[in-house]
DNA sequence: AATGAATGAGGCTTCATTCAT
DNA sequence: GATGAATGAAGCCTCATTCAT
């Protein structure tokens, strides 16, 4: 009888973010005006910069609410021994974090371009880099490298590219992950112990 | 009479479309101003309404410059026997354009949601869709569907998106196409004769 | 009790009037927002509001503090013999006020443009040129009138203008009385007794 | 039958210069937007901004007019005898030129706090200063320096700070050049040959 | 005595586009 | 084949101010 009393320490502000990343995603950044963003929620542009200093700044918090995950998973994954369930794990893991921030995920994929010159380095790439990484073995092929960073190109594929598919979304990230495991699988060496 | 017979569309045209590409991969589309393409040429942005009727024209000059070479792939694709050797030659060829036009082909990946709403439809996506269809037998699983659409991804990213990865772009691609058609092969059964 | 007799008004309100002097004086009246005001004083913008109806009242406590000491100075000047010797004192106590008042007065030099159009008239130059009348003998010449007039800007020049040269600024403000002094000497006449 | 016909080649960015130092001296350089400027001239603000590259560039080009004509009078000083005689021809010719562009002077006076921050360095009393040095003899005493300096601030005091004073302004002008003299005249010493 | 949230007006600037020459 | 001049729409942002708490 207090949390849904009415809008309580701003509100406003997760509701900017959250009609922001509906528009960005839909129409792009660079073409999703401020104006836009007020109007669909009701308030005046400048409402908009009592919560945040700049459009850049509403996209910002957007990036961090992406990338904390992502940081999460890669530290998490750097501790665990380098075997192959480890890395169906973290398989695992990023395909639930692409389920649920799939418009995000999304929208830096579209926009890469718009986000390129921003000042701070939005860069969700060098991360699945990264990922990609943590999924190789010591001194990879090229091949290898390649199999590892495509087991997660496969996995946005599967929630992104398959659009229009019909099928269950569930079972297409399924098959998705099957296969982004069968590839990692290939490039796998058991570490020395 | 000069090389080529009819008088060939000035020479400043493509020169406008070649910076423009150049100006819009670096930039993005959105945030690439007709006045910073007349700058970089010397010439009046008034120059540019001489040869395209708008902005969004010299983008379509450029996607007809992609598509048309991949349609091609397409239509000859079509034409041959589904054999695990076409196939094979698809992913080559496919690599090959991609090579030969790699700064357009990251446009329009970068892109993707400032050129949804122009109005003709700017869809490379689709024709890699119909390309991953070419490569599927007869009812696929989901799972092959997924491979075969993910080989298209792979050779992309063999080309940008191992950026990072010091080595030579030849022997990327190369792995690109090695990971590209064992994906392909996982997926393929013998079409019935 | 307190060191005064009626409860002095806030602290706060005089902090907020030293800030605002301060970076009015640095940046200029109109470039000065009230919210720097208020960063720079560690309060909101709209606890200025609790102290001042607008942002013109600020200044005009700024301007009455100006003012004031300016004023006294012309109506005892008005009760006594208009004899050099007055005109001395005049000059000195002049001199007083600019070393005691300084930045204010640099202010409201520099921003004449920008205060000329608020609704209080503000016009410090009008209580120059008072002084400078005091200073004229009857019927004065043009050149006179200058002179006397000129006294003053000089004193100004003493203060402000002459911060290239490295010197001592009592000295410099020495130099200016005396140069002052002269031009006034120069322009009286010993008053009918 | 050429000259006089119609908008030759752009007459425009001088109107535009015209109108805008009437608005910055009556108003201020702030307050002055650059729409009230487009309105009075009956064009676009888009319109100034094919002439101007900013606000700040439309002062700029008043600027540089203002401080050409002091330049060349500063070089032209430098070369000459260092006699009364050249002194006062010095004062004689900065005459003409505060009375030939007395709303530029008096705008550049009036709102020094508002241009202090440009990105050029708009600084017209460093000018000022650099003549009054040209004005004394070796070694000169703070006191004479004042007297140089002063002098100057005379010959502006005269165009603008008697506008209350009912008298000709070439009067106003003459006397202030008397003035201006005998202080020069007054920190004079014969340089030595 | 002061804050948090918001507004309306208006600022400067950029853009794609047009048209007479 | 191209320029010079201009426009209308819109963008991001800042400001002084208000008001309920």
């Amino acid at each position: 009888m207090n949390s849904t009393r009415r809008p309580r320490r701003s509100d406003t502000r997760q509701r900017i973010q959250d009609v922001a990343l509906e528009l960005f995603a839909e129409q792009g950044y660079d073409k999703t005006s401020l104006r836009e963003i007020a109007e669909r929620l009701g308030v005046t542009k400048a409402a908009l910069y009592y919560h945040f200093r700049t459009k850049e700044d509403i996209l910002i918090g957007l990036y961090e609410d992406l990338t904390r995950p992502m940081d999460e998973l890669i530290a998490w994954a750097r501790e665990q021994p380098a075997t192959l369930e480890t890395k169906k794990e973290i398989l695992r893991r990023y395909g639930d974090q692409l389920r649920d921030s799939a418009p995000m995920f999304r929208f830096f994929q579209e926009n890469q371009a718009a986000l390129r010159e921003l000042t701070i380095g939005v860069d969700v790439k060098a991360r699945m880099v990264t990922m990609g990484e943590l999924m190789q073995g010591e001194n990879p092929s090229l091949a290898d490298r390649m199999r590892c960073l495509s087991a997660l190109f496969i996995m946005h594929a599967g929630v992104f590219s398959l659009r229009h598919v019909e099928a269950d979304p569930e079972d297409k990230r399924r098959a998705a992950l099957e296969v982004a495991i069968e590839l990692v699988a290939a490039a796998h060496t058991e570490p020395p112990h």
